[in-house]
RNA sequence: GCCGGAGUGGCGAAAUUGGUAUACGCACUAGACUCAAAAUCUAGCGGGCUUAACGCCCAUGUCGGUUCGAUUCCGACCUCCGGCACCA
């Protein structure tokens, strides 16, 4: 221990120390009660960013705080390294893409271990490496295995110029992003996993897990499942249409009909025959009287079968709706409903009544039925659909408790609407003036026999009733997807199905894998799979026939590597199965997950997804693989600006404003007080991604205070503002801690005052109060996985031994050992969130260099009695408000506090020539009188 | 639009869950040390009134309510942030 606090030095020893002893590599052993801290692994772009310094400081104080606890911990790290950047990065600087991968992943461990973060290197994984990939292909096989791995066709957005298939974002307008030609789209062949096998289960196991996890990633992942229960109805189709037969359809078509549409040229027999039904989707059977039409999706089958019988304007609309899905705008709720009637007729299977079957935008083909019972009286879209098209509203239920058919007419009359008839259709006109829907539950009305149920009876008494009489059944549908795995990159996991001529599709062999990929391919950014380009890739032999055949060539989205990582960690050399149970059975679940919130979906609910397949397949014995999550919130830039002289700083956006242009770029910036500002640095905006520099940080302030700062600047789940000038603060603190323990080094080194018994001062008894207090305090915040106030706790400590007055030199035993007691304790305190600080403290109270872990040292325990004050203070209220604060002995009893109070001279002051009413004595805490006078 | 979350000093934030509001830190101001600066140390730091000193009043987005007592509970409103976005 030097006498000047030296971050760089420190920290390389202790670095070096750690990684020589291996101290951090941990095996199974049941003696001891197991820990597993996980963060969430980075993908290798070659650079650390203050987010991942924020995770990972986080994940590493639970690790260190656990370990000191005693536990056995397992906190490893990986590499999610497939992905798009690494085939940008090739196509942009012709570098290998694995070349490239590994040289970010090598510069990357080195960031974290100038960190400090306490790896278990010998676990690492990384997703690239054809040892881990292999296994996705194994999941992979045992889903196809299972059925939960299946191909379907999908439309994608295409560009025909390009070759190449665009998301949402890169086709929006309905241009290409990259040659700004017009998006068309196609039917392409891609794989799947049935998440929706396990819908129920996603949302059902939440339950287990709804202690430790989030409430808002609970409520998104909810919404995101959607399960939604109600019941199809089947609505007959009773006439067709009124297109002449012998009227040629094709070449009327628009292009994107074209092809479906000269299928069946002959258009459908008119006539009332019934010819087929639309099965429509609901959660308000019991509405079904207030049905005014049966609107489908422009996709249904109903609507292809009868393409070519359909008029020119519907045609069009047809065409225009499809075209208008293709390239969603930005805000699709503010879109306009649009429709068209088909001319077709619908049986409402309740009413007998015939309604007339329309196409309307706002009806998906993807949820539900794709095929919807327009009740306007009763839901928001299919009101503003009807009032657009002039279709009549019916109201079908009323709002219980206002009985009888009175207070439907008098809603209507006070939204100004004409009254309804016995029927509740509008007596004469289409049209009712209502203003909105009644979308609440309430007692049916107008409804046949129904009338008079509540919603609740008639949706169960109706379902059944559908169901027995066979044109309906209960359902439940979901929001949530398949996931669609295909991606048409190079930079994955090959998909392990061969297509044979004769076998068709054949998975390959287990004893096959891995499908390796190819050393590179010809990407481009543009086409179809750069493996289709690749022979010696794609050109294999059928696994069943033995007859050439072809290899799928695209590979597995990155999702799927992400599912099962931290499961690799616990037996990354494991040739012959993806983990063993075994190693799984001791260390998993996971007991705290770290992560951004930007995961709380896809990646978190596809993991619970992947291990509910590994219970299914026999790898895992529970359903729920993480027991407490973490979500941290972002690190965001300071955009700070100086004054004339270049001096002073000043921060956005605290205490400047600035003047932008369109483009968001600041042309002016003023103080609060005034001043023109100059020299604008805007540093890690989000959209610029030019962060700030971890390494640079450790370079000039050392890793520890790094560390320290990011924790303690902000609650972990909030937005934290990076201001530099705070890090400085956090090396203020160290350098403190440091002095003083440099002060009394001499005399507390070793195990010479190790002894009770000794005659404390008073000065020294306080100390040992503050030190057992904030050892409570320290060890419940990071129990309750708070960060920053057990920062402040220790910051409390050091100030309090630093005012500690008495002399090393003229010490007596009691402040000695009182001292040694303070400073071990901060010690040991520290090291979760400043562990190279904290173990050479250590190492200098302990008298050797072994380092806490080879000392078996353990987190300072509490002692109550310690941590008693001799003397605590009582406020005192008056009539609510506090008047006095008086000093008693902890061990007051309540009839003696009342008796010291109502003696107490001021207090007297306050009640006197008043009538005390009430006197509320709160045990140890407070006294409170009501006087009336 | 619907669903969540949050509003506390100049700033990041604390507050034992109904009991002394503003801990800890940043920034700032003054002083000490210094030829000077940096660093460090000491003091001050929500607003207002008043006093030599004690003290008093107001303040946790706004307005009400419950209570001896409300940042905390209830009701209404305002503002900001996030999620979803026609899911029938």
């Amino acid at each position: 221990m030097d006498e000047k606090y030296f971050a760089k030095k420190i920290e390389e020893k202790w670095q070096k120390k750690w990684a020589e002893t291996r101290a951090f590599e941990t095996v199974v052993d049941d003696a001891k009660p197991k820990f597993y801290q996980l963060e969430m692994l980075p993908y290798p772009s070659g650079n650390l960013h203050m987010g991942h310094v924020r995770n990972y400081s986080a994940g590493d104080a639970v690790a260190w705080y656990k370990r000191l606890k005693g536990f056995n911990v397992l906190h490893p790290i990986g590499w999610d390294s497939f992905g798009q950047p690494a085939e940008d990065a090739a196509i942009k600087r012709g570098v290998n893409p694995r070349e490239w991968t590994e040289e970010n992943i090598i510069a990357m461990r080195g960031q974290l271990e100038r960190l400090g973060i306490s790896y278990d290197w010998s676990r690492q994984m990384a997703a690239h490496r054809p040892e881990y990939y292999k296994f996705d292909q194994w999941f992979f096989l045992k889903m196809y295995e299972m059925g939960l791995a299946y191909k379907k066709k999908t439309q994608v957005n295409w560009c025909e110029t390009d070759q190449a298939t665009l998301s949402n974002e890169q086709a929006s307008g309905g241009l290409c992003w990259r040659c700004g030609n017009p998006v068309t789209k196609k039917d392409l062949d891609q794989w799947f996993f049935k998440t929706t096998a396990y819908a129920d289960q996603l949302l059902d196991d939440m339950v287990e897990v709804e202690a430790g996890w989030p409430q808002n990633v609970l409520k998104r992942q909810k919404d995101w499942i959607g399960r939604s229960e109600g019941a199809f109805v089947d609505f007959n189709v009773v006439s067709g249409t009124v297109r002449p037969a012998d009227h040629p359809v094709s070449e009327t078509l628009p292009p994107l009909l074209r092809q479906e549409g000269s299928q069946d040229a002959t258009p459908p027999k008119t006539g009332g025959e019934p010819k087929n039904h639309i099965r429509v989707f609901t959660t308000r059977i019991d509405t079904i009287y207030g049905v005014n039409a049966v609107v489908v999706a422009a996709e249904h089958p109903v609507i292809v079968e009868h393409l070519s019988a359909f008029s020119t304007d519907i045609l069009q609309k047809v065409s225009e709706i499809r075209a208008e899905k293709l390239n969603p705008t930005d805000h699709d709720a503010d879109a306009v409903k649009d429709g068209i009637d088909t001319g077709l007729k619908a049986v409402n299977p309740f009413s007998g009544e015939q309604v007339p079957v329309w196409i309307g935008n706002y009806v998906m083909m993807e949820y539900g039925t794709g095929a919807v019972m327009s009740v306007p009286g009763h839901d928001e879209r299919d009101f503003e659909f009807a009032k657009k098209f002039g279709l009549s509203i019916k109201t079908v239920v009323e709002p219980e408790n206002t009985g009888g058919n009175a207070s439907v007419n008098e809603r209507a009359s006070a939204a100004g609407a004409e009254d309804t008839d016995e029927k509740g259709t509008l007596p004469n006109g289409r049209v009712s003036a209502r203003s909105e829907a009644f979308t609440e539950y309430g007692v049916m009305i107008n409804s046949g026999e129904w009338s008079g149920k509540t919603s609740d009876d008639g949706k169960k008494e109706m379902t059944a009733f559908a169901a027995e009489h066979g044109f309906g059944e209960a359902a439940t549908t979901y929001r949530l997807r398949d996931w669609g795995i295909s991606r048409q990159r190079f930079w994955g996991s090959p998909i392990p199905i061969i297509y044979c001529s004769s076998c068709g599709v054949v998975p390959e062999k287990y004893e096959n894998l891995p499908v390796k990929l190819p050393d590179t391919a010809p990407f481009t950014g543009k086409g179809e799979s750069p493996l289709a380009k690749v022979p010696e890739f794609y050109k294999t032999t059928c696994p069943k026939c033995g007859e050439p055949a072809r290899r799928e060539t695209d590979t597995m989205d990155t999702f799927v590597d992400s599912c099962w990582y931290y499961f690799r960690y616990l037996d990354p050399n494991n040739t012959e199965m993806p983990f063993s149970s075994e190693k799984a059975a001791y260390w998993t679940p996971v007991d705290q997950y770290i992560g951004g919130d930007d995961h709380a979906v896809m990646h978190l609910i596809y993991t619970r997804f992947w291990t509910k397949v590994m219970r299914d397949i026999g790898l895992v014995t529970f359903d729920e693989p993480v027991k407490r999550l973490l979500t941290q919130g972002m690190v965001v830039g300071e955009t700070f600006f100086a004054d004339e002289g270049g001096k002073k700083k000043y921060y956005m956006p605290s205490d400047v404003t600035a003047t932008r242009d369109a483009k968001g770029k600041i042309t002016e910036a003023k103080s609060a007080d005034g001043k023109a500002l100059r020299h604008a640095i805007e540093r890690m905006s989000k959209s610029k991604g030019n962060g700030v520099d971890p390494d640079e940080m450790i370079e000039i302030y050392g890793a520890d205070a790094a560390r320290i700062f990011v924790l303690f600047a902000a609650p972990i789940e909030n937005e934290l503002v990076w201001h530099e000038s705070g890090i400085e603060g956090a090396v203020r603190f160290l350098q403190r801690v440091w002095r003083v323990a440099w002060k009394w080094k001499e005399q507390v080194q070793g195990s010479r005052f190790k002894v009770q018994g000794e005659h404390f001062s008073d000065t020294a008894r306080k100390l040992r109060q503050k030190t057992h207090k904030t050892i409570k305090r320290v060890g419940e915040n990071l129990e309750a996985l708070q960060f920053n106030t057990p920062v402040a706790a220790l910051m409390e400590l050091s100030n309090a031994l630093t005012e500690f007055k008495v002399e090393p030199d003229a010490a007596t035993g009691g402040d000695v050992y009182a001292v040694r007691e303070a400073i071990e304790a901060l010690a040991l305190m520290l090291t979760p969130f400043a562990p190279h600080s904290a173990e050479e403290l250590y190492s200098a109270i302990v008298g050797n260099d072994k380092g806490m872990i080879a000392n078996d040292a353990r987190f300072p325990e509490f002692n109550a009695e310690l941590a008693k004050t001799d003397e605590i203070e009582i406020p005192v209220q008056v009539n609510g408000k506090l008047r006095v604060k008086i000093m008693v002995s902890p061990d007051i009893t309540d009839d003696d506090l009342r008796e010291t109070v109502m003696n107490d001279e001021k207090v007297k002051e306050y009640v006197s020539g008043e009538e005390v009413v009430k006197i509320v004595v709160v045990p140890k805490r407070l006294v409170s009188i009501v006087v009336k006078g």
